[in-house]
DNA sequence: CAAATTTTAAACCAAATGGTTGACTATCCG
DNA sequence: CGGATAGTCAACCATTTGGTTTAAAATTTG
């Protein structure tokens, strides 16, 4: 069982790694927004803020139109959805109430089961 | 709506986007590993390898008990719930169907909703 | 005790990160 | 045209990252 796509996970896992840029997705989610709107509730250049938003792009979270001057920046929810499915294969140790004990024994009779064929 | 614990998230997410550490979190999920059985599998210095597992554990992802010479690693599931549950937010984006502009659409319906109140 | 095993710690290195400032490009508007 | 607006780019800086090597600590074993 090995990663797909490790190189895009990894460059996905460290676009969300930073307290701006998720709070700008956060913005993102509520609709379409400039660089300008993107940078305003934070205290930082210009230029800073414009650079969180390209590793945004680069991640392929965000993608860019740009019309006139102003460059509009967009969701791409589908490589969330990736992050979201790496992290899926682990959600049998934290729901339905088991502990992380009981889980990794589940893990380990899978395990088994799997040697066993 | 404000995130409840940045820092714990950028050190989560952060510890996520190495493929080597991400590859460890694997092996813990079929049970618990010494640090020698977690490095093993790469083409790296053995001290190396130790200092991706700290940062799994600094980030909480991983507890250690040690047992006289040796540090075994266990999975610590409920750190990697939080990061799915950052992801969940995005996920009316990407489930059911809809596409991206859609439920972009739809955000920007809920949110003219709560401006109405 | 001495040797082997498991792991950390410290020092070092090159590259990437997150930030700045200043100059530049492009567009819109009067 | 000329000025204001939106944004990038390049250079720079301090810190962090991911890796190495060597030394040392702790434990087990002969």
């Amino acid at each position: 069982m090995v990663e797909q796509h490790p190189v895009i996970l990894d460059s996905i896992f460290h676009a969300l790694s930073d307290t701006t840029r998720r709070a700008m997705l956060r913005d993102l989610a509520e609709g379409e927004r400039s660089i300008g709107e993107l940078a305003a509730p934070f205290d930082m250049s210009f230029a800073g803020a414009s650079k969180h938003v390209k590793v945004l792009e680069q991640a392929g979270l965000v993608q860019r139109r740009i019309a006139g001057r102003t460059h509009y920046c967009r969701l791409n929810a589908d490589r969330l959805a990736e992050a979201d499915a790496w992290l899926r294969y682990y959600e049998r140790f934290w729901t339905r109430g088991l502990d992380t004990l009981e889980a990794l024994l589940r893990a380990e009779d899978e395990r088994a089961g799997k040697m066993g064929k």
